[in-house]
DNA sequence: ACTACAACGAGAGCAGTGCTCTCTGATAGT
DNA sequence: ACTATCAGAGAGCACTGCTCTCGTTGTAGT
């Protein structure tokens, strides 16, 4: 709902996929998902091709200036066609919305990963830096994910699952932590019990009580917060070495964990 | 540059205001600037005109929605009218963006203004509250404002400056705290002393040093961390109860300045 | 093997956008 | 009173998202 289009319902539904490949399982054959077809290949390679030209779009001239009809001429296909593989640009967006929010998470989660698992602080460190790394280096997607809100367009409750996944890398360490018999220190009692929802309680094991969950999102909160800051450009003319500066605000954010 | 007009160069200019006014000084009567003069009136007042109805519109419809051709009609003027007061939509843009700073800096000035000057943390409360406050009233205008910049779009200097003004007002209670001989604790110094870029020194009393306002940015950084997150919906499904979760970090931070 | 159907792409077209250019009155300063 | 300036009108360009129709073609069921 960028450039917002005539009128229409003004709150976006932007939710269907490829409408084709979901509503295709009751036919062909149910044996398995053995035989893919030429037409479902030939689908799946537009589909991509299509994301693919999104994404160096979104790239290079940031999600407004994202134009169905620019992709569709540079694919040599006439505007019209690419509505057969999404319904709307908003759909579009959607899906690299999507697809934003696993890279990022598959970014934090790959340098996290390698670290010595109970190494707790390196760990942290590590995925601390990969959060700010993969937002400079990504600045539009990142905008996209993190930034303001397509107006009118609320979030279908797919993306709401895939945006934590970033932070929940964040929440892993301090559940290990937390089963390491690690004590935290006072300070981080002043989140109540109550704040993190149950949601998100589910996707971590019982180690953590909520109220070092909100501690952990409270913490999270305020690296995205350097880290927007820093990509749009807030802290021009205020900070002379932003990397300096956020490696200080992990240093304190460790301090709050009692690491 | 939102929806990104034809090709143009890309990169937003998106400086010049009103061309006729600041033009104008040198013919006329330099005794003063006494007479207004009935065209003036009229243009200041079809310019304010217009800029009413884009904060409406940017109101109800968001950063991208905004129409120059809808404002017209709305004044029952035609399209390329609106283009005597606003060389484009980008300058509106732009105007809208420096207003909201305003209004912002002005919001969190008043709500800690009458707080008694030697209560540092009822006033950094007040003004953390109205910084939460302005934010969830006015969404796309803090959307506007802290949210993804537009595209190829660099902040005019002048932005920059403006920017700034609702975190001075927390600057300005470290500075009224470090006057008053108060001893910040030992931690904030992570931050390291030539973080804090000498424009924003400028504008605060030589009382604090660098790392003091380094220590300022990232308790503002972070609470405007929170602020977006919980504009920008990432709290859905996360956090319960988001003002009492913003007001539990409030309390954190001052214990960061020793309050 | 044939047929009915669904998918696909093309093309035209609608309503909207930002922005430019030219022309015509009104108006203000000399 | 004259003239330069300015505001607005109007037409038009290039672009957008999206819809609809109409042949073609692959696919699946009989």
């Amino acid at each position: 709902m960028y450039p917002e289009p005539p009128a229409k319902t003004g709150a976006a539904h932007a939710a269907s996929e490829t409408p084709g490949t979901a509503a295709a399982p009751a036919s062909a054959a149910p044996t398995a998902d053995a035989a893919p077809g030429p037409r479902q290949l030939h689908r799946e390679a537009t589909t991509s091709e299509i994301l693919r030209l999104a994404r160096a779009q979104l790239a290079e001239v940031g999600p407004a200036g994202l134009s169905l009809r620019k992709i569709a001429r540079e694919m040599d296909l006439v505007s019209s066609a690419v509505y057969r593989y999404f319904p709307s640009r908003d759909a579009l967006l959607t899906r690299l919305i999507l697809d934003g929010y696993s890279e990022y998470g598959a970014a934090v989660e790959l340098a996290e990963a390698p670290v010595s698992r109970d190494d707790h602080r390196a760990r942290f460190e590590a995925a601390a830096a990969a959060l700010r790394d993969w937002a400079l280096a990504n600045p539009n997607s990142y905008a996209l994910i993190y930034g303001s809100p397509v107006p009118g367009y609320h979030a279908p409750q797919d993306t709401i699952a895939a945006a934590s996944r970033a932070g929940l890398v964040l929440m892993r360490i301090l559940e290990d932590l937390r089963a390491a018999g690690h004590a935290f220190p006072a300070g981080g009692e002043v989140f109540a019990q109550g704040d993190a929802v149950a949601h998100l309680r589910d996707r971590l094991g019982p180690t953590l009580d909520a109220g070092h969950i909100a501690l952990g999102i409270d913490v999270w909160s305020h690296l995205m917060g350097l880290i927007s800051f820093e990509t749009f450009g807030q802290f021009t003319n205020m900070i002379t070495d932003p990397g300096r500066f956020y490696r200080a605000a992990v240093a304190e954010s460790l301090t709050r964990f009692g690491l």
